[in-house]
DNA sequence: GCCGTTTTCGGCCCGACTGTTTTCAGTCG
């Protein structure tokens, strides 16, 4: 059983307590310890095999035993009973929007529903108007909602909800009364995927904004709306939520609408013990007057904090680490001089090697690697013994058009076959500047098999860089099961990079994975994966999820002076 | 159920909005 499994074990406990009418507080420990077993990165079986379970936040006596039996048996004696209980299906309620636990027992105990088709059948024959606290409204809302979980799968990829958020944060600093506005929520921490989009504002004339801001061209619905606060459905089908606030107030404001819930806590956990109480709109005194602050790093200041980015707000240590000063020194889009995985015509990308040379050269690169796909990738026209030579042809023609300005490496995107070796003979290899072995098909081999699968490819001396580890496509596809661990274990014996793919589909690594390579000393490197000159500004992506991982430019060769970037690839040519 | 530079017991983050209430419960972030 893996994390993944055993997060989701402890968060249907949760709802399905939740739902029973339990302790609250239990309620949140069991979520507190989804989340935990979520974030962590390393398995959570190698901890219970070393019998360090207690040392996971939030996991304490009760909770490392039922983690011990799911581990040994694969079932859990406490959850079975839970479910003759509470049925199971019963916790799908809870994604529809409006629907909460006390609902979700309301409908179970009065109408018999245990799962959401039960729920859509009494909305469409009026059976839940007339329960107590349930009215006309409340179930058209409720069926609507169910509609909407259909029509909508789930989170949104954060290549396509921030470029419509920067036009609406564009249009807010546009209104006249608005003197700040900011994207905030999981947006601003630049996280993979994006529930709804919160954006936050400044000023002293909340109704005139809310107006202009629910009269919105786009704005197809609005779901709720008061003096401070509304949420709205654009005609994209994202939705959004925007908090306004007094300029005076901004700080607490932002700090509280990014998030995460989980800093967030943290936060008025730290001015609780300093008997203060911290909301969005102020830090308030035991005799009753507040403070008000206008920027984040005046609050933070407040509560004895340097300010954190944004990307870092997890509670992961980073208030720790604020606290002493010890804030990492987070990778900025300035610091990267280097781009290692583009595609050209040569393969299935849409520019010639000039074109991407130059565009590269116009972003300030220094550095760029054609990384075509290997021949057996037919769909993506990869290129043969005789194509690489001709390739590499070219690429010094290029090169020699172009100067001094940026250095040209001849790479390829080298497929990792089902059986483990690569699609380029050792000889063919050894001719590339840099080669990227990368995992696209036969994905859902066990775990074992495809670990040993991506071994076996960072073991071959040629290799420099592991491409999109785990192969995921974001929201379609879940990436391969890889023993992280192993995979660690094998990039820092053989020196191999591991790659942040900064394309949004891809993310990949995740931060959790890449912030635990780097700190076992593992080069990372962030990449574009190119396929026509605009997506080098995709790099952007990839550098979120970079800061995400709290990497700091030294830990990145694309961040590495040309001179090292070129020894590395020297040294590791000759086989060190 | 977890956790401890106030504590091994008694706490555990805060406020807005909505609908169905006539003073508040539920949901959400």
């Amino acid at each position: 059983m893996n994390n993944r499994e055993l997060s989701s074990t402890f968060k249907l406990i949760a709802d399905l307590l939740e739902i029973k009418g339990e302790n609250i507080y239990k309620i949140l420990a069991y979520r507190r310890a989804s989340e935990s077993l979520s974030n962590l990165p390393q398995e959570a079986a190698d901890l219970w095999k070393a019998g360090e379970l207690d040392n996971i936040p939030g996991v304490g006596k009760a909770i490392a035993e039922k983690i011990d039996e799911l581990l040994r048996s694969g079932h859990l004696g406490f959850l079975e009973k839970l479910t003759t209980e509470v049925p199971a299906s019963l916790a799908d309620l809870l994604r529809v929007p409006e629907v909460g636990p006390k609902k979700a027992a309301l409908f179970w105990k009065n109408l018999g529903i245990i799962d959401l088709a039960g729920l859509e059948a009494a909305a469409r024959t009026g059976k839940l108007n007339g329960l107590p606290g349930v009215g006309e409204k409340s179930e058209a809302r409720i069926l609507a909602g169910i509609e909407a979980l259909g029509r909508r799968s789930g989170r949104t990829p954060l290549g396509q909800a921030l470029p419509f958020a920067r036009e609406i944060v564009a249009w807010l600093r546009a209104q006249p009364g608005i003197s700040a506005a900011e994207m905030a929520g999981s947006l601003r921490r630049m996280k993979a995927t994006i529930g709804d989009l919160d954006f936050s504002a400044a000023t002293l004339t909340p109704d005139e904004v809310m107006e202009a801001f629910v009269s919105y061209p786009r704005v197809i619905r609005v779901i709720g709306r008061g003096s401070t606060k509304a949420s709205v459905e654009f005609d994209n089908g994202l939705r959004a939520q925007l908090w306004l606030h007094p300029p005076a107030e901004y700080g607490t404001a932002l700090l509280y609408a990014t998030g995460s819930k989980e800093h967030s806590v943290r936060l008025r956990e730290i001015a609780q013990k300093k008997d203060l109480s911290l909301s969005d709109h102020s830090l308030k005194h035991p005799d009753g007057t507040e403070s008000f602050y206008a920027d984040e790093t005046s609050i933070y200041a407040a509560l004895g904090l340097k300010w954190i980015p944004p990307e870092i707000r997890e509670d992961r240590g980073e208030i720790e680490a604020s606290r002493k000063d010890k804030l990492p020194n987070l990778i900025e889009r300035k610091d990267l001089l280097a781009e290692f995985h583009i595609h050209s015509t040569w393969s299935d990308g849409q520019a010639s090697i000039r074109k991407m040379a130059e565009a590269a050269m116009q972003r300030g690169l220094k550095v760029l690697a054609i990384t075509d796909h290997s021949a057996s990738l037919g769909v993506a026209g990869g290129l043969s013994i005789d194509e690489l030579a001709r390739q590499r042809e070219e690429i010094d023609t290029v090169q020699k058009e172009l100067g001094d300005g940026i250095r040209l490496l001849q790479g390829a995107e080298v497929e990792i076959k089902a059986d483990g070796s690569l699609d380029y003979p050792d000889d063919a290899l050894e001719r590339l500047d840099i080669v990227i072995a990368s995992l696209h098909t036969s994905l859902r081999q066990p775990r074992e098999q495809v670990t040993r699968r991506v071994l076996s490819a960072i073991q071959n001396p040629h290799v420099d860089i592991l491409g999109h580890p785990t192969g995921r496509l974001i929201p379609d596809r879940e990436g391969a099961d890889l023993d992280m661990d192993e995979v660690f274990k094998g990039a820092k014996a053989s020196g191999v990079a591991l790659e942040i793919n900064a394309h949004p589909s891809r993310m990949d690594l995740e931060d959790i994975y890449a912030r635990q390579a780097a700190g076992m000393g593992i080069p990372i490197t962030v990449n574009t994966d190119a396929h026509h000159p605009d997506q080098l500004d995709l790099i952007e992506y990839g550098l979120g999820m970079a800061r995400r991982a709290w990497l700091e430019p030294q830990q990145v060769i694309n961040a590495w002076p040309v001179q090292k970037i070129l020894s590395w690839l020297e040294k590791r040519e000759n086989g060190n």
